[in-house]
DNA sequence: TGCTTCGGTGAATCTCAAT
DNA sequence: TATTGAGATTCACCGAAGC
């Protein structure tokens, strides 16, 4: 990283040991061992040790942003509020604390204490004066029902397919993050044609979900079988297409919008094609939540206005989705998703 | 507080001023100023003075707290990263840290952040060997569906009446907490009689949910008319019946049975046959409380790891007794022990 | 094919009294 | 202070297998 040029990155992610302090081995209550991390790079002698190896990365970053750069940090109360305390002492300036709510932790297996149930990122700029940083704020609105997106995030763990397993079926990263999360922070906080790092590659999350969001990457990794994971990953990553990505510009009148949850779930993958009921209309889904019908890009409920020639329109009954057994309207794939957080 | 005994107190809420670092007046989008915290009791010259601060009442607190007291301390992005850090540096053992989800924040009225809609509460053990803290997990479980607690809380801002108001009808303090939040943290983590201490008592919320739930309350304040104001609150409060607040009989408040009890008190015969779920293992009960498999010879617990090859069993929960009804688990042979014990 | 059951698992600082 | 043993303790989701 002391090679790359001062002043020359976009955005930084970065994903560090948590210091995670495990005394022996835990047990569910069937007696099942929990697959717990224990890997040497989480390992610190101290606080004062984890404290030097944080201030050495953060520095090493803040060298190579741009002026409006900005920077993430995950954590969880076991580093957090060090890592939080070191950016604020070397001169960050902290936009928000991010809340990322699991929609599936692990329970907490003894019963003497609150299931660790979210983790905590810090969003922060590189200086207190710091302007012109990437908010895209109007593309969040409008995809969060026309409502301002929160500081508190409900996104799932990183399982199923997604989860990178080795020959022998096992995870081959203890800690790897959902693509669905940093989507959501490229997506908010960068543009298409951006430099994204991460210093942390680990298994590449960030590198793939920059590719596929038109952004540039470059990682930093010393294990040799994560980094070799990653770069299979990353290389057979299909960026979307150019027009999902464009960047959203519309009046402060955004339209109404609801539907970025779909993509992020994976319900609705950009690029898709929504049609009306009888297939008069076809419109292409953005990764940002917008859709666009030739030209025009807007909100499921403006298209759809449009694409009716109608003033206003409710594009949850009037899109659908094609599958192999036909039509399914959006609105049942927010059903889906309604009942599920309500059940969390 | 340097006058208070040692060891004395049972639970601390802490609610901090947080350092905000506002810079001149904030507008609303239609000019309206937004009434922020400007008070003088807020503000400190550099991160340096905000430490040094919050490491005196810190210590200050933990020299009170008897050896099972917990403490919580709420705050924001502003200073809760440099609260931990200093918690941490002084031994504090953080349990978890808890999400306080707005149902109703402030929006961010110029669009260049993620609303600020939660706040972070640490909760935190005297010592990292503390053991026997207050955290009533059945109650909260069963307060909660039946699932456990999670780490995130989702709960309304102080408005309307609870919202302490001056004759002229405006806020008396500008960051006034919710009872709601105070019962839960209250509820969660202490139990009636308890002595329950706030440094910064404010207009008294976590002494008005403390009499309330029959918790005894010693509040700090040193602003006159925040204590006037606490004072009258508190002393309106009246505390609800013991009846709904005597604590929950729990498996592990429950009064120890040995299984050489069931043996005395003729429940189970010397030479009964104890057998697992599926009968795929069978032990003779002897005179002494022991009972044997094969030419092994243990507790109830012992002897059933041996028979599932396990390191450990709960044998009350493993091991039935044959009736002409089916099988019994002995469990239920202890809770008949245990409701006599009750009755008498 | 569709439904149910069962097993596996995820960044976890995860007991406590008696000796 | 360290050790020992009783005995208490899990939620959401996914995938495979069975029906």
């Amino acid at each position: 990283m002391s090679k790359m040029a001062a002043g020359s990155v976009d955005l930084v992610f970065a994903d560090p040991p948590y210091n995670l302090q495990l005394k022996g081995d835990l047990k569910r209550p069937d007696e099942s061992h929990v697959d717990a991390v224990t890997d040497d790079w989480d390992k610190f002698d101290s606080f004062a040790a984890y404290d030097n190896f944080t201030r050495a990365w953060l520095l090493a970053c803040r060298r190579i942003m741009k002026p409006t750069a900005t920077l993430w940090v995950i954590g969880s109360y076991h580093n957090i509020f060090r890592v939080g305390t070191i950016m604020q002492d070397l001169g960050f300036w902290v936009l928000n604390d991010i809340v990322w709510r699991k929609t599936n932790p692990m329970p907490n297996f003894r019963g003497r204490r609150f299931t660790n149930a979210h983790e905590t990122m810090i969003w922060a700029a590189r200086d207190e004066n710091s302007k012109g940083y990437t908010f895209n704020y109007e593309a969040l609105k409008a995809a969060n029902e026309d409502v301002q997106a929160r500081s508190d995030w409900l996104i799932p763990l990183c399982t199923g397919d997604e989860r990178l397993k080795g020959a022998d079926g096992k995870k081959i990263h203890p800690t790897q993050k959902p693509e669905g999360l940093l989507a959501r922070v490229l997506l908010s906080s960068s543009k298409p044609g951006d430099l994204v790092l991460d210093p942390f590659n680990g298994t590449g999350t960030t590198g793939a979900v920059a590719k596929r969001l038109g952004r540039h990457y470059i990682g930093f990794e010393r294990d040799h079988d994560y980094a070799a994971a990653a770069r299979a990953r990353i290389d057979a990553i299909e960026p979307l297409p150019d027009a999902t990505l464009a960047p959203f510009m519309t009046a402060r009148s955004a339209p109404r919008v609801a539907f970025s949850e779909l993509i992020e779930r994976g319900i609705i993958s950009p690029g898709t094609k929504l049609v009306d009921s009888k297939k008069r209309h076809g419109a292409l889904v953005r990764a940002d939540g917008a859709i666009m019908l030739g030209d025009k890009v807007g909100s499921i409920h403006r298209i759809g206005a449009v694409a009716q020639g109608s003033e206003a329109c409710n594009g949850w009954t009037f899109w659908h989705v094609e599958t192999h057994n036909g039509l399914r309207l959006i609105d049942e794939l927010r059903a889906e998703i309604r009942s599920e957080m309500a059940a969390s």
